[in-house]
DNA sequence: GAATATCATCGCTTTTCACGATCGACGCCG
DNA sequence: CGGCGTCGATCGTGAAAAGCGATGATATTC
């Protein structure tokens, strides 16, 4: 695929033709490299091996060695060469230091609620990354090419998470429709609900709620929350919603709805992680998952003493205020 | 002034790192490469050691090996480098075959006579060449940045030359004013002529002239020949020129214009090729000079019987037949 | 012509390179 | 579930190269 002769380069002896150019000397060139007199001459012997011919004229005695118009044209090239490698150098320790790429896919809730504060404080800290999200929600979810992938459940394919936090289910009813307080789970039975397509977690929850002794009367299904919550507003049944997606939608602040604790509480749905196994992880990428935990765990805080108290204190300095977009 | 990192690259390992990303395996990339697969493996440690982080996640067992995000860095990075290495050999490659560029300073006949065909043949030759002429005299000719100098006598300054040709001088008058044949050196004596300042050659010939017992009335001094020899045929004088700007300027061919040899002929002028002495030239230089040598060659082959000789014969095939310009 | 400055060369030691053989890990398949 | 084949890592070895210090050759300078 390479002449043999490139690979006889060496970045070191280019390092050598450039240092003698500009120094006029073997000697000085060499003290400046911290080589050897002798080495530098050597290195520039299987520099000139390398091409195929002297790259200086050595005048003799202490008149400084000129560059032959064959050493123009390898230091022209060669310190492109080295420049570009140097910009390697430079590309690496970005790397290394948290900038480059992420490619992180989300769903639902997570990008209204975790996502803005990962993606702010990942920018805080690298200004320089690349952060690009996608919420595309296949049937089955898959990493694909994606570095880090947020889902409410386990997914195929060999991969690790974390479970960021457990996410309790609540029950989102119009003003007035139930007592205030927690509600028993039976209330629910024939009861005009409104809820989520069957995917993700929300096959669980329905069965949980069967199992409970409810059978609700599912008469709207979307995913679009904005939906889902005008429903339940405009009277056409409550939702069983969990607690992130009724923190993005602000619900609490809205007089017209109410949020109920369900006696018995549903298993909650859990909230994980996903990367692919056994493959290294970009600093960036590792990061990412820090602070991801981070900002869950500072929503889980949050939760208790959140769910049913007065709307303002919910939300806290660092959590999310820029605009929550519709919640998919 | 580069980072250490840098020069512990080697290019052999990026192009290992390279094959092994085409081939998934390091053992196929070995193959590829002309090396045993522990080598291989050795060289990705190496590179691995000199970027600090695996290039590559290695599943074990029959999987192919996969680059790690540091990989693709270095990788991207890394093609660049290979890629412009080659640049670098192809340029060496195409330089020792004789492209590139060449700078050569000219002065007056010569670049009408010698120059247009020297040009022409190492254009053919080397297609891509980029030839710079430059015909600027000023009072001490030096080599300064040129690769080569024709002048016509010795120069100033650690340079090396070669003998193009001898030039000998000859009588141009207006038709008539001199019998047919060679003129005796007296008869110059009192004439009227136009000539050359005083510059290069000029003052010895006007000193051999006036050696010779002549003393000429210089009515007129000019560099640019087609004016002086325009005052011959005004009748304003004659003139004693080198056979090369006779010939340059297609005197024999016109029917107002005689030439004459000289008796006993001024020595003639020598017209020489200088470059600098101890400097490695390029091989289009040297090819330059060869063929500076030749066509020398050629003109001198046609001088004798050149003189006095017929319109028309003394053309050759491989002589200059392009416009020549002005002479100045 | 001695002093100086410069690069090339020669031994010498240390390091690296490349190889072959072997080991251990892993997925596959009977 | 235990062989089996494939893979990369590792070890030991010999050859090559890097680097060093000392010496030699050459040209300038005083």
């Amino acid at each position: 695929m390479y002449a043999n002769d490139v690979l006889d380069l060496e970045l070191r002896h280019l390092a050598a033709l450039a240092a003698i150019a500009d120094e006029g000397s073997f000697g000085r060139a060499a003290t400046r490299l911290g080589y050897t007199q002798s080495t530098v001459s050597q290195q520039i012997a299987a520099l000139e091996k390398a091409v195929g011919g002297p790259v200086f004229d050595r005048p003799g005695g202490p008149r400084p060695v000129r560059l032959t118009p064959l050493g123009s044209v390898v230091l022209g090239r060669g310190r492109e060469l080295l420049a570009q490698a140097e910009a390697l150098a430079d590309a690496v320790d970005r790397f290394k230091a948290g900038d480059g790429r992420i490619d992180i896919g989300t769903f639902q809730s997570v990008s209204s609620v975790i996502l803005p504060s990962v993606v702010r404080r990942l920018r805080e800290e690298h200004p320089g990354c690349d952060i690009r999200l996608s919420e595309e929600e296949p049937e089955q979810p898959h990493l694909g090419d994606l570095d880090l992938l947020f889902y409410d459940g386990l997914i195929d394919g060999d991969a690790e998470h974390v479970k960021l936090l457990d996410d309790p289910y609540l029950l989102v009813a119009g003003a007035g429709a139930f007592p205030e307080g927690p509600v028993p789970l039976e209330r629910l039975d024939g009861a005009p609900m409104v809820a989520w397509p069957l995917t993700c977690d929300q096959p669980a929850l329905e069965q949980a709620i069967a199992r409970g002794g409810a059978r609700p009367r599912i008469v709207f299904r979307t995913a679009v929350n904005d939906t889902l919550l005008s429903m339940v507003r405009a009277g056409l049944g409550s939702a069983v919603l969990p607690w992130l997606a009724v923190r993005g939608a602000d619900v609490p602040s809205d007089d017209r709805l109410r949020v109920h604790e369900l006696r018995p509480a549903p298993p909650p749905r859990a909230v994980y992680l996903h990367w692919r196994a056994g493959r290294t992880q970009s600093p960036l990428a590792r990061r990412a998952v820090e602070i991801a935990v981070e900002v869950a765990a500072d929503l889980t805080l949050d939760a208790p003493s959140a769910i049913g108290v007065a709307p303002g204190t919910r939300s806290r300095p660092g959590a999310p205020s820029a605009p929550a977009p519709s919640l998919g």
